[in-house]
DNA sequence: CATCTCATGTAATCAGTTACATGATTTC
DNA sequence: GAAATCATGTAACTGATTACATGAGATG
């Protein structure tokens, strides 16, 4: 599970509750990475049991206790091993593909309706990444004058998700284009059956 | 699940075994998509509740009796509604990111080795979709003599498959350099340090 | 008066992987 | 003699999502 040693990422950073776990994940790694909180909360329960964070309670009223999670050497020490270690690359896994295999078995202008629409998804969250995450980003480095060079990092995983939503728009593009000619070449050949 | 829509996808083509459908998905789509048959067993005999599919016994002897499902209208008529129905763009969910995301935690030098090996596997991902996939496509639009254009739309699939790891490895040779010149002005600046 | 923030969780469900189980036939 | 092919499954487990539960205080 990648996400224990996410967490253990960002507890590097400072101790936190899940709460604020989570926070940070929708703020900084949402463009590659997600977690809900209530995958949060039981990870952070068995990752205490590993000896990977310590606990302290902080008492409030009215509401939960505080339990503010801080990572320990032990933490420290699988984190350290977790990054060196092989891994083999994330396979794509993109049910819209799927529908795009199957293409024959629809009438080209439906294809094309569907690329149209997956293509306008894809530049609207490549707009989120260029516009509203950078801008975070540069906040961030301003904030807390990079250290050790964090924003660099950052920076490199927005540039690969940036890379990967422009390169699904330019193939959207030349998947539109490959069906128009095919569809113009199809018509061309069956003219008997054309006009109004 | 996108799973009987695969499924569904693939039974267009003629009825088949579920062991079938698993080679037909290692021939065809791993690039994009995979099953294991501990999963294709069952969710076939779902989708024949859901009356997707119909099936029909071969008795065999000395092994299992071969289960052969057809597409059945209903089948037919579900898959076509999935595949006109809207779905959001497939999430980027890569914890080699992570890796980098918290890359200010280890040496560069160590991050870089990290880089060169992940390219490394991207490549090895690239040249099997460039070369082996291609070829198994040309053959199949030879010997069936591309019935209904289906090679388009399997070829489609594979550029997308190809554009996606040529974007990875294009940002993996970014990213080191942008790592090495973040050492390079590092050790400029602490040359007291340096030497040997 | 409604919604958002803070703060914790549990339970149910879904999707997918790995391990286990069987066993004849063919290929190397 | 070992491994791959054919052909079916079940069981256990992992990872992730959705729904449910509680409830004060702040903001609009």
């Amino acid at each position: 599970m990648s996400l224990k040693h996410a967490l253990l990422g960002i507890l590097h950073y400072g101790p936190m509750t899940g709460y604020e776990l989570k926070q940070f994940f929708d703020s900084s790694v949402q463009h590659f990475w997600n977690a809900e909180l209530s995958q949060i909360y039981p990870t952070l329960k068995q990752m205490e049991e590993l000896g990977y964070v310590d606990k302290r309670v902080e008492v409030q009223e009215n509401r939960p206790n505080r339990k503010i999670y801080e990572i320990t050497a032990g933490g420290r020490a699988e984190f350290a091993r977790w990054v060196r270690e092989p891994m083999p690359p994330a396979a794509l896994r993109d049910p819209f593909l799927i529908k795009i295999f199957f293409g024959s078995e629809l009438p080209i202008d439906d294809m094309l309706i569907l690329l149209r629409r997956q293509q306008e998804e894809e530049q609207k969250l490549l707009a989120f990444s260029e516009i509203v995450l950078s801008a975070r980003i540069d906040h961030a480095h301003k904030e807390h004058h990079d250290i050790a060079g964090a924003a660099t990092f950052w920076r490199l995983t927005l540039e690969m998700a940036i890379a990967h939503r422009r390169a699904y728009i330019a193939w959207c593009d030349a998947a539109m284009h490959a069906l128009e000619s095919m569809r113009d070449e199809s018509s061309a050949a069956g003219e008997a059956s054309g006009g109004e």
